[in-house]
RNA sequence: GGCGCGUUGGUCAAUCGGUUAAGACGCCUCCCUUUCACGGAGGAAUGACGGGUUCGACUCCCGUACGUGCUACCA
């Protein structure tokens, strides 16, 4: 036990889940599954301005549908539990109270309207940003600058506080990042972060260290943007006195925009055309939905590769891997330092690959969704027949319906003009001939089908190319699809007919 | 502005001082296919820039540029 791994996902349940949180469970997951150890789920939500309605149990269930299921989380309990911030409330406040007693850290009484003040006044060119710092704290209404009676006075007149960290001047902080070797910090030019803000909830920089003291974290995982920050947890662990137990750290690099600058948000997803969000998420205040790969029709086992190797290779040519594989061969310390700009065509040709890895009985079984909401499907077997027929040209589940629509009921769309273009007596007369012989057609299969039709060519002394794209016109609605004559035995003799006439009767 | 982190084709990327600088996606050409795909064979396309170190740098060091992140009582 002493020596276990563990390690953990701790998300603010704002809102969806992004494509880099899911990267970010996988890489913990994998972590913790190649090491025998734990993998936690740590909801962090400290800042209740933010709830949101439905978002935890929406991330539990993108875990789920991914295959990446934490071994402790809130739903599920565990030895450390309760998992949730909010619900550990009372623990923070007596770790923050021992970094003032040390000295670490101090009361601000400073309202928002005096700090807007304190940035405002302070703001120049030189100085975008000012910061409470070692330059401004003496300056505000704190404990530092007060005296102890004017301090003592204004708590006990219930005065709203914050308590902050007192950061070091000019000291250098450093630690080595699994990922990115040995990183150091000047502490002179990072702010007195609130550590417990004014409701009694813990600001960030408290919860993680505290939850991951408690809860015995070995490894953390996070993204990079967290990186700046990472001095004030350090001084943290080695405040509270626990540095021998800190975590080793790993910054991951960041997803991108496909088209330039910055970091992947949600609403590029819409601006370009591609999900961002595992599953669909739906705002419950705006009631806006924002598309999900899950929707969209990727498999959960291609969704996850796509993300392992967006950051990550093992140095050989692989890129299609189980996740038996990814747990073998993954290894935090050849994750990429630099981000990486998402491609979705990329993304959807492993979702292809995915596709055609299955086999028929599975694929119907997840395309069936896709094709019942617009057809009933009246036999089991006709469907993975179906499926099998058409899943070389699928890549994503949603394109079965596409792809496939014509075995289930005759064309919506008939592409008319592409046939009338070339219309012309012969052809007329080749058809009109022909269908009274596929009445009589003693079996219907495709190779009887082709073989009268190869027997009407030659008797109407056509070129089977001028009639076999009509043909496929009539049956298909356009010009795609497999084989017409498997297309014909497929739908069977009447349906074939009648869409064959039906379509001549309109040029 | 300050600070951190990064930088090999359009994109994902291998290389961990000596290679004709892999491979994949996408793109282009051809083959297969009387459709569309799949598949097969080819092709175009890469080390940001400038200094060092070294017999030798994509690889190590330093600058510059560029990108990106942070700079909240948000995570």
């Amino acid at each position: 036990m002493a020596n276990e791994v563990r390690v953990r996902f701790a998300p603010s349940p704002t809102g969806g889940l992004h494509l880099g949180g899911v990267r970010t469970v996988l890489y913990n997951y994998l972590f913790a599954r190649q090491h025998g150890g734990k993998f936690i789920l740590r909801v962090e939500d400290t800042d209740q301005n933010r709830f949101v309605a439905g978002a935890e149990q929406y991330i539990v269930d993108c875990l789920k549908w991914c295959g990446l299921e934490p071994d402790e989380s809130p739903e599920k309990g565990g030895p450390f539990a309760p998992y949730r911030q909010s619900e550990r409330k009372h623990l923070y406040y007596q770790y923050a109270q021992q970094l003032v007693d040390k000295g670490h850290a101090y009361y601000a009484f400073d309202t928002q309207d005096e700090l807007e003040d304190m940035r405002s006044r302070l703001k120049n060119d030189d100085n975008h940003n000012p910061q409470y710092d070692y330059s401004t704290r003496m300056h505000m209404k704190n404990s530092l600058a007060l005296s102890r009676e004017e301090t003592v006075a204004l708590l006990n007149k219930n005065t709203p506080y914050v308590i902050r960290i007192k950061m070091p001047q000019n000291e250098t902080v450093k630690f080595t990042d699994m990922i990115r070797g040995e990183i150091s910090f000047d502490t002179t030019i990072t702010d007195d972060k609130v550590l417990l803000k004014a409701d009694g909830m813990p600001t960030y920089h408290l919860a993680v260290v505290v939850d991951d003291y408690l809860m015995q974290i070995t490894h953390a995982f996070r993204g990079e943007e967290w990186l700046p920050s990472a001095s004030v947890h350090l001084l943290l662990w080695e405040y509270l006195g626990w540095k021998d137990s800190m975590p080793q750290w790993a910054h991951l690099p960041l997803i991108l925009k496909p088209d330039g600058h910055g970091k992947l948000s949600k609403r590029d997803g819409d601006r370009l055309g591609f999900p961002v969000f595992a599953m669909n998420w739906k705002d419950p205040k705006t009631g806006e939905t924002i598309a999900g790969f899950r929707e969209l029709g990727f498999l959960p086992e291609a969704f996850v590769n796509l993300l392992a190797v967006l950051g990550w290779n093992d140095g050989s040519e692989q890129e299609i891997y189980s996740m038996e594989e990814l747990i073998q061969h993954f290894s935090i310390s050849r994750v990429h330092k630099g981000g990486a700009k998402f491609d979705y065509e990329k993304a959807k040709w492993f979702n292809h690959q995915y596709i055609q890895q299955k086999n028929n009985e599975e694929l119907a079984h997840l395309a069936r969704p896709y094709i019942e909401t617009y057809a009933e499907i009246h036999e089991p077997q006709y469907l993975v027949d179906v499926v099998g027929m058409i899943k070389d040209r699928c890549t994503l589940l949603s394109d079965f319906w596409a792809q496939g629509h014509f075995f289930f009921i005759a064309p919506a769309s008939t592409d008319i003009a592409a046939i009338k273009e070339k219309w012309n007596d012969a052809k007329k007369q080749f058809f009109a001939s022909w269908i009274p012989k596929l009445n009589s057609l003693p079996d219907w299969t495709h190779a009887s089908i082709e073989a009268s039709f190869n027997e009407e060519v030659q008797l109407q002394n056509i070129k089977k190319g001028e009639v076999m794209l009509p043909l496929r016109i009539m049956l298909v609605g356009g010009k795609y699809g497999p084989g017409v004559f498997e297309i014909a035995a497929m739908i069977g003799r009447e349906e074939t007919v009648q869409r064959i006439s039906d379509t001549v009767a309109k040029l």
